[in-house]
DNA sequence: ATGCCTTCGAAACGAAGA
């Protein structure tokens, strides 16, 4: 079974690109991230005709995650027990389901934006509570999506540069360590060995082409999931070419 | 080749992204 995760920047912008990658790279599972639109929204049809099912959560134009499948979708969830709102909205940025016997969670970690900013302490919240409810979770779990979070300096193109911002610091990095504490592994990184190895590139400053980029998108799994793991990948090819999203898809093979 | 930012909704710009 492969399991794909991709922050797509918009579905709708994007839905040729993401339908014809599903495709070509014969995708079961894709996890999506800020698909930026609401559920009536979601074009649904061109991932029915190439036989995925699909899960959203998307509320207004930001934020929003979905799941695709086509080896089953079952027990959805929207959202995970104690995550917290913003300005007293529940955003939508996690949505579960089942999938060919595997938990998937698709996550869109908040950004934080600055240090000082109240989306900051939200971001760091938001990771605590997902790292409770986590701790509970059994069986073959992936947590995939962007986590925007570089856990080490060698996860972005120059650490000066990020310094003093969010991303990189160390409760956020903290953060992002208490979920693997919590049982959960990067099985992507033994198959992506560093350093220069990204996942997102800024649209500005040529930082694709300049190979300055960031690793800020994870599948992490529990024990029964990465013991599985026969073959990993970060797919840059899919950062090429007409209308990108600025992240690239992230995939994994199971047994 | 990898190419100088992109998305949305509302308004013809601004917020957000990381």
């Amino acid at each position: 079974m492969r399991i794909a995760t991709w922050n797509v920047n918009s579905i709708r912008t994007r839905v040729d690109r993401v339908t014809d990658w599903l495709a070509r790279a014969d995708v079961d599972v894709l996890a999506m991230q800020e698909t930026k639109c609401k559920d009536a929204q979601f074009p649904t049809m061109p991932f029915a005709a190439l036989g995925y099912e699909i899960a959203h959560v998307g509320h207004n134009q930001w934020n929003g995650v979905a799941i695709a499948s086509r080896v089953g979708l079952e027990d959805v969830q929207i959202g995970f027990d104690g995550a917290p709102s913003w300005q007293d909205i529940a955003e939508a940025r996690a949505i579960g389901a089942t999938c060919g016997g595997v938990r998937v969670w698709s996550l869109y970690v908040p950004n934080g934006r600055t240090l000082a900013d109240p989306h900051y302490p939200y971001k760091l919240e938001w990771l605590a509570a997902l790292r409770d409810a986590a701790s509970s979770w059994t069986g073959p779990v992936a947590l995939v999506g962007d986590w925007n979070i570089a856990p080490t300096d060698e996860d972005v193109w120059d650490p000066a540069v990020f310094e003093g911002s969010t991303h990189v610091s160390a409760p956020e990095r903290a953060a992002f360590q208490a979920v693997i504490d919590a049982g959960y592994s990067d099985v992507v990184r033994p198959y992506t060995p560093g350093p220069g190895v990204y996942t997102y590139w800024d649209y500005t400053q040529l930082r694709f082409p300049k190979r300055q980029g960031m690793r800020i998108d994870f599948i992490l799994g529990s024990a029964d999931f990465a013991q599985r793991v026969t073959h990993a990948e970060i797919v840059r090819e899919e950062r090429k070419g007409k209308a990108p999203s600025d992240h690239a898809p992230v995939l994994v093979e199971l047994t």
